[in-house]
DNA sequence: CGACACATGTAACACGTTACATGATTTG
DNA sequence: CAAATCATGTAACGTGTTACATGTGTCG
């Protein structure tokens, strides 16, 4: 969802063609996800089969009507994009976050050092801070809208090890507590038992 | 990749089937992100397709050998397992940011009211995380691992509002700052004034 | 020339998600 | 009985991702 609506936002001033499409991409999300060419390219075709883009009519117009196959985008494109920059982003709408799974499960299922699971992440964690407060620093004035992604970076990175530590604190405090950490508040429904009942009765 | 690999630790105990093992995920991740009992079949089978796991012969030497089939880990399984425990998320490996997607090319193209964006996902955010303390108070002490869950959405949450008022402030900061809010960092390849210049010489 | 970046595209895959079909079991 | 839940599965779709094929333009 979010490359196809990047890819219709930048297609809002004028029509574009591929490669210039994943330029300014990256220049405005900052190198921090490169996006594979390809993907540029397959999500155009599925934008033109959505009737959200067309194939431009630029092409042979201007000068530079050579090879490129430049895109432009539809009245539809533009009311969906409008719809996108109107709409928050909801908790559900987002994926997974596999971290939280990670150690749900790892509390849940037994012989799994969770600890260990939890320092190995804060490790890491505090890796990726220092490189993306690094990144930060080399960053001129300019550049704001991926400054801010990668302070958005950054404040999630802070947010996880405040977490982290909180989860270790959690785990502290219950040392030696019932065996199941995780209650089965799924009851299996025994069907044999359930069957023996019927027959008994 | 989480699901797939949750799975893969409910199994490590015992053998299970399809509506166990999802009741159990619920049970551990919290009710936060629902998943469909559809999705526990596929991912089981490509699961089996990829020798992680396969049927178990309990379906028959247990009483309750009717119906429900019953799947366990394999050894391939119980290595991909450990390998998922011992590794950490990065940031990498962690899906695009679409609320920074969304920000960065706000900015990057004219005609969006970035402020706007700004406060209405401010707005939307903040109702997530009263929904979130509310379901945090009405927890119970015994389920530790989805209160983790639902402290680490919450601490999401507000890294996220910390973020946009950030964002809000660096805004303020630039008004009136000149056009191109992002650098075209991208020049366009002017393949007609290269070949003139070739012409030329 | 040869290596490299530019440029477009296709094919195939992984993962998540939904909708649907089918049947057994439970319960009002 | 009828409705709801449990249970298994399949088919199809959307998005992201990679690898590959193909050709042009540029530059040492």
């Amino acid at each position: 969802m979010s490359i196809k609506h990047g890819l219709l936002a930048l297609l809002q001033d004028e029509p574009k063609y591929g490669y210039q499409l994943r330029g300014e991409f990256e220049a405005a999300t900052g190198a921090t996800w490169p996006l594979n060419i390809g993907q540029v390219y397959t999500t155009l075709t599925r934008l033109e089969r959505d009737g959200l883009v067309q194939p431009s009519a630029t092409r042979t117009a201007t000068p530079e009507g050579d090879g490129r196959s430049m895109y432009e985008i539809t009245d539809a494109g533009r009311t969906e994009l409008a719809n996108w920059f109107e709409t928050p982003v909801t908790r559900e709408s987002r994926p997974r976050d596999e971290l939280a799974i990670k150690l749900a499960l790892a509390l849940a299922v037994p012989g799994v050092d969770v600890s260990a699971v939890v320092q190995r992440q804060r490790m890491s964690t505090m890796q990726s801070l220092q490189e993306l407060t690094r990144l930060k620093r080399n960053s001129t004035d300019g550049e704001i809208s991926w400054q801010l992604v990668i302070e958005s970076m950054i404040f999630g990175a802070e947010a996880e090890i405040r977490w982290l530590d909180h989860c270790e604190a959690m785990l502290l405090r219950h040392r030696g507590k019932p065996r199941p950490a995780v209650p089965r508040t799924y009851d299996v429904p025994d069907q044999e038992a359930a069957r023996s009942e019927e027959a008994r009765s």
